[in-house]
DNA sequence: GTACTAAGAAATTCTTAGCAG
DNA sequence: CTGCTAAGAATTTCTTAGTAC
């Protein structure tokens, strides 16, 4: 998991290091600690508890381990699109990588 | 990480649990058992190992964290697009976004 | 209240040594 | 060759008990 993305998401809900790990389900006594080992990246949490913190942070689980920025971007906003939106995006997306550096088409 | 989704990477790159486990650099004596390991979900590989598995099966490393299917699909296809097609889809979900059940709009 | 940390306790993964198809 | 597994070794995370602002 990238530390930075659960910082910023957790900033952008208001919520503190203990707060938001408390409300994932740890243990009240060691909250603080380990979510403060996990944004400042000296611990990694497992997948179930990323799977958690997520659902708080309202933002795809997929997001917290996105390196690249647009593609991080995308799944956010993918997130938060309607179902038809949704599909979309998917049909315009699948329509350019058909046309999409033809190895060696044209012809 | 998702186990099915390791599998079906290696499937399609045509890989041994072994042969992947050695390419992403795992001593070669354990490679077996601890892809094996990977695949069946009985132990978690770090993010590390999977930035090189990514690497190696030409996935984002994101979409093997990813839970819904569509939006594994778009991450696939967002990954393999060029820099123009990136930026031209990126912009289209913004704009749907933009206009995306509107709260209590339309005024 | 919030962010953060050391260090031992506890839990996890990793390695070895295999077996089965 | 490939997929797979048990179990102890090795490594990691988790808890506790704090500090500092």
């Amino acid at each position: 998991m990238l530390a930075h993305r659960l910082k910023q998401a957790r900033l952008k809900a208001n919520l503190s290091q203990e707060k938001l790990g408390k409300l994932a389900g740890i243990d009240p006594m060691s909250a603080s600690a380990r979510m403060n080992q996990y944004e400042r990246g000296k611990h990694a949490p497992d997948y179930q508890l990323m799977c958690k913190v997520s659902e708080i942070l309202t933002m795809p689980v997929s997001w917290f381990y996105t390196q690249d920025e647009d593609a991080a971007k995308l799944q956010e906003i993918f997130f938060n699109l309607s179902a038809d939106n949704r599909k979309s995006i998917l049909a315009s997306a699948e329509t350019l990588l058909a046309r999409n550096t033809p190895v060696a088409a044209t012809e």
